[in-house]
RNA sequence: CUACUCCUAUUACUCCCCA
């Protein structure tokens, strides 16, 4: 059993859950008894690939036949419904777990953290911080670089590099990940010269920077339009032995993409596969929002068919951005229809589509549209967000109805959003 | 050396910048 369980964590590696099923059920039929790591590997596996519905069956199938999940077990399902934005849940999960006297560990904690930061609760993450402490339980260097990320992300550089000398005051060192939190941060805010100290200071220290340095660095150019100065990067990553992976080349392809160079965009595409590199969807949707929001229809449907030629399929992202463009061009009724098409082609909108498809309709004056798609949305699963009211309430203002803009703000606050 | 937590790339409003 042990070693069919490194097996089933192989197939899950490989992108193959269905043979890890398959093992599972195999063990299962034969009466072997099984303990939480099989199930926890393919629960993990199924949120990596975005299969929350399955991934949230298979527990509570689990606990139906009688099985106990252990902390780690928690752990992955905890994790999952974070990455999800699912905090409620995940905050029910957890007191399930204490009711049934499954004690949380430091990773579960951490889990919580992170939540906290993912849905912009810092200061509960802070809280929960100092909790941790006064329940005996030391934090570690994933603790406070979770926390340093979210601030760094906040481009609260300042406080993150006070939260980094509080935990080398407590014992605990940097790591890379920490650094790598700073060095975004710092470029973010466009302190470049800050963020080169930073760097020479860790290769005294002994620490390599990695291919997650590289891209930060790499994406930050891109970012503020210093192509030549990410390239020049790429070489110097080279030299030092360290492949460009996707992630370099995609932030490259988007850095040509945001100067609308599509040709030279185009070629990144065509150099990484010749290097050996795989695009993915990824790849893709960079590309295609660029060909669009150039108005090159035609290569971006070309892009499209090579896309479905390397087997790959597209995403929400790929719809949402179809969908922008559509409204966009002031054809709703397109747009309408592609929305609608999504879910058939088993892909549920988001609330980046309902939001599109709201501000193309505000902004062509059609209330009654979007106040219907509103009530649509909330007949779902989807939350609406501060973005999707700042577009309604923008296009109730715009076509008069203040009224109703009002009440929609005070709405707001019965569900938690601080406007802004 | 069987599973769980931290860092990198794509899509929506406003703002900003540029024109």
């Amino acid at each position: 059993v042990y070693t069919l369980n490194i097996l089933i964590h192989c197939f899950c590696c490989l992108g193959c859950v269905d043979f890890g099923f398959s093992i599972m059920g195999k063990l299962l039929k034969l009466g072997f008894h099984l303990d939480s790591v099989p199930f926890a590997t393919l629960i993990d596996c199924l949120f990596k690939e975005h299969k929350f519905v399955q991934a949230t069956e298979l527990f509570n199938k689990m606990k139906e036949k009688g099985y106990q999940p252990n902390v780690a077990a928690y752990n992955t399902i905890l994790n999952g419904l974070c990455k999800k934005h699912e905090f409620a849940q995940a905050l029910q999960l957890f007191n399930e777990m204490v009711e049934k006297g499954c004690e949380p560990s430091l990773v579960t904690y951490n889990t919580i953290i992170n939540g906290l930061c993912k849905v912009g609760k810092t200061s509960d993450a802070f809280k929960l911080l100092k909790e941790i402490e006064q329940r005996g339980c030391e934090p570690d260097a994933v603790t406070y670089n979770t926390i340093i990320g979210k601030l760094c992300k906040d481009e609260l550089v300042v406080e993150a590099t006070e939260l980094c000398i509080e935990m080398v005051y407590k014992g605990i060192s940097p790591t890379i990940v920490t650094s790598n939190s700073l060095i975004q941060g710092l470029c973010n805010l466009g302190e470049w010269n800050k963020a080169s100290t930073l760097l020479e200071e860790m290769e005294g220290c002994n620490m390599a920077p990695t291919i997650f340095t590289f891209n930060i660095l790499v994406n930050a150019h891109c970012k503020h339009g210093n192509i030549l100065k990410a390239l020049h990067l790429v070489e110097h990553m080279i030299q030092r032995g360290i492949e460009p992976d996707v992630v370099t080349y995609s932030s490259l392809m988007d850095g040509y993409c945001l100067r609308d160079q599509m040709n030279e965009a185009r070629n990144v595409l065509d150099i990484m596969v010749r290097n050996g590199c795989k695009p993915n969807v990824h790849s893709y949707n960079i590309l295609f929002s660029g060909y669009l929001k150039n108005r090159r229809m035609t290569e971006a449907k070309k892009l499209l068919d090579d896309m479905y030629s390397k087997g790959l399929s597209p995403d929400v992202i790929t719809y949402n951005t179809f969908l922008y463009i559509l409204c966009q061009l002031g054809s709703l009724t397109a747009a309408e229809e592609l929305f609608k098409s999504m879910s058939s082609h088993g892909h549920s909108p988001d609330i980046i589509t309902y939001s599109t498809l709201l501000h193309g309709f505000c902004q062509q004056g059609f209330l009654d549209e979007a106040l219907s798609l509103f009530d649509a949305l909330q007949k779902t699963s989807v939350k609406p967000n501060l973005v999707f009211y700042n577009i309604l309430v923008d296009g109730l203002c715009k076509a008069g109805r203040r009224e109703d803009a009002s009440k929609l703000l005070s709405h707001l606050s019965t569900e938690g959003l601080q406007p802004s």
